[in-house]
RNA sequence: GGGGCCGUAGCUCAAUUGGUUAGAGUACCAGACUGUCGAUCUGGAUGUUGCGGGUUCGAGUCCCGUCGGCCUCGCCA
């Protein structure tokens, strides 16, 4: 370029950084100074990729004449779920607005006003403590449609992603995804989110080592617990500190400890082969799939500290050893959830997914029976071992409802209280309906192969929930507290 | 609420076991040179070591507290 004159349209003071994509600066400083963060050539790409799947989304459902229809953000506070972000009202003093978690219960009452295919990319606001992957303020790619069953939103969504990685993201995904069990991925993979990507999957042994003399497994077992293993395939080289860093790895997960054996020409070696018959060493071997080289690793405890200390072992070495292709787009859909789980400090059943799932109608006999053996007609959609979203058919009959809101311990007179407008409005005809939320900032982090969903929001929080380049939250005048009639403690 | 890591020049980092005047690269300023494009050369300026206390003859370094950033457990229907 050849200029013949120079116009300074604005002078600029040396930045703090360098504005530069490579220019390895504190986050807290990129935050503090956002306005020049932004600036840098790779975070442009990165919001315009945002925009570009956010765009693709209203093309795809607008094509198939979904709607889209804004639901408030000022409304009311319900039980159940996460901590609720409040708004004072300065017009009806002592009371208050709630931010919503999700547009959820107004997706529904928009079914039951016959909008029957609704769509909404929508903030939603969850206020709890913050993490890598979690902001208090996210976006949902939220919809819901009516007449449908769980393969019609499958289907839709698959038809999505798609479209998405044929626009956006330039590359082919293979539809439809495959679909594994909740209890499958729990019992393979020891979480609802498994990462597909490699095997290594959990094997239950407790049935194996009981004929051992190892007091720790004996113990567990006869109180209800469970031994289970992954087979560390090629760690049979792991030094005794390695494996001390492991058992140390999977205490944080509540694990008191860490079995394990190195696999040899000779059979199993370890500290503890003595308390194990050589058939159940060589039992144990077979089932784990074992050759020699390899490390087994078990735990043993209650399903629950077992389940996250290996699902949490088992992505460790994956990253560890590097196992993992981190090249490649894994997709599934995770279904047949249970309906309820029991929380044990509450003394009571919590619906696992929200309390407007629907229960599968051939568990409705066993409703108040069974509760715990109930499946719910939900779906997760899970990519490299990340929860995208979920969704479900809803319930859509006064009845089932509040038998559900029973269950949870919802009495009738409370829930009206709490959800009159839903039940009021499941009376008039209601037609069957369900849908699904992709949580919109994890869907573009993972696609642009990130890690930390700041990444790809332009103005995050920071961990504890503030705006480094605004100052909020911030102190407010005195007056305005006390039109809101508000006294601080 | 619990556990952990971090905070030193504008920025990214170093500083031996607690030891003299806290350094480097880069950025910045000045000059030289130059058909520039990560220029180059010469020179220069730059620090309440986040903050407050303590231990010590002596603290960037050790201890306590506090503020801030990050990771994590709990939490997140």
């Amino acid at each position: 370029m050849y200029a013949d004159t120079v116009e300074i349209l604005n002078r600029s003071e040396t930045p703090p950084f360098e504005i530069a994509d490579e220019n390895n600066v504190a986050l807290e400083l990129r935050l503090k100074h956002r306005y020049l963060d932004l600036r840098r050539p790779v975070m442009q790409k990165r919001l315009t990729f945002r925009h570009k799947i956010c765009q693709t989304v209203r093309e795809y459902l607008d094509r198939l004449n979904f709607v889209d229809v804004e639901t408030p953000v000022l409304t009311k506070s319900t039980p159940e779920g996460a901590r609720d972000y409040l708004v004072p009202s300065r017009i009806n003093l002592g009371k208050f607005y709630a931010l919503p978690q999700s547009p959820q219960l107004f997706k529904q009452i928009l079914m039951v006003a016959g909008y029957d295919r609704y769509f909404q990319i929508v903030r939603c606001f969850r206020d709890e403590d913050l993490r890598a992957q979690r902001q208090p303020e996210f976006t949902q790619m939220d919809m819901e449609m009516s007449f449908v069953d769980e393969n019609d939103i499958i289907q839709v969504i698959e038809g999505l992603m798609a479209t998405i990685f044929e626009k956006v993201v330039g590359k082919k995904v293979t539809i439809p995804f495959p679909r594994i069990t909740y209890k499958e991925a729990m019992a393979s993979y020891g979480c609802d989110a498994p990462d597909l990507r490699f095997d290594m999957k959990i094997k239950d042994v407790s049935d194996i080592v009981r004929a051992s003399n190892f007091k720790v497994f004996l113990d567990t077992i006869n109180t209800g617990g469970q031994v289970r293993g992954i087979n560390a395939v090629g760690c049979g080289n792991y030094s005794r500190k390695d494996i001390d860093d492991l058992t140390a790895f999977v205490g944080q997960f509540g694990a008191k400890g860490l079995a394990w054996f190195k696999v040899e020409e000779s059979g199993l070696t370890s500290s503890i082969t003595k308390f194990f018959p050589a058939d159940v060493l060589e039992k144990l071997q077979q089932h784990m799939h074992a050759k020699k080289g390899d490390l087994l690793l078990f735990v043993a405890d209650k399903t629950r500290v077992v389940n996250q200390s290996l699902a949490q072992l088992r992505l460790h070495l994956g990253h560890k050893n590097k196992i993992i292709d981190t090249t490649i787009f894994n997709f599934s859909w995770v279904v047949d959830f249970p309906l309820f789980d029991y929380n044990e400090d509450l003394k009571r059943y919590e619906a696992l997914h929200h309390p407007f799932t629907s229960p599968h109608p051939d568990d409705l006999p066993i409703l108040e029976g069974k509760p715990l053996e109930v499946k719910a007609r939900a779906y997760d959609l899970v990519l490299n071992g990340v929860e995208l979203g979920g969704g479900s058919i809803r319930i859509h009959t006064p009845e089932t409802q509040k038998r559900v809101f029973r269950l949870l311990g919802i009495d009738d007179e409370s829930a009206y209280l709490k959800f009159g407008f839903l039940l009021d409005a499941l009376k008039y005809g209601a037609p069957p309906h369900g849908g699904i939320a992709l949580g919109v900032d994890r869907m573009v982090t993972l696609l642009l192969q990130l890690d930390d969903i700041r990444e790809v929001i332009a103005f995050p929080k920071t961990q504890k929930a503030t705006c480094l380049m605004t100052n909020a939250p911030s102190e407010v005048d005195p007056q305005q507290l006390k039109e809101l009639g508000i006294r601080l403690a």
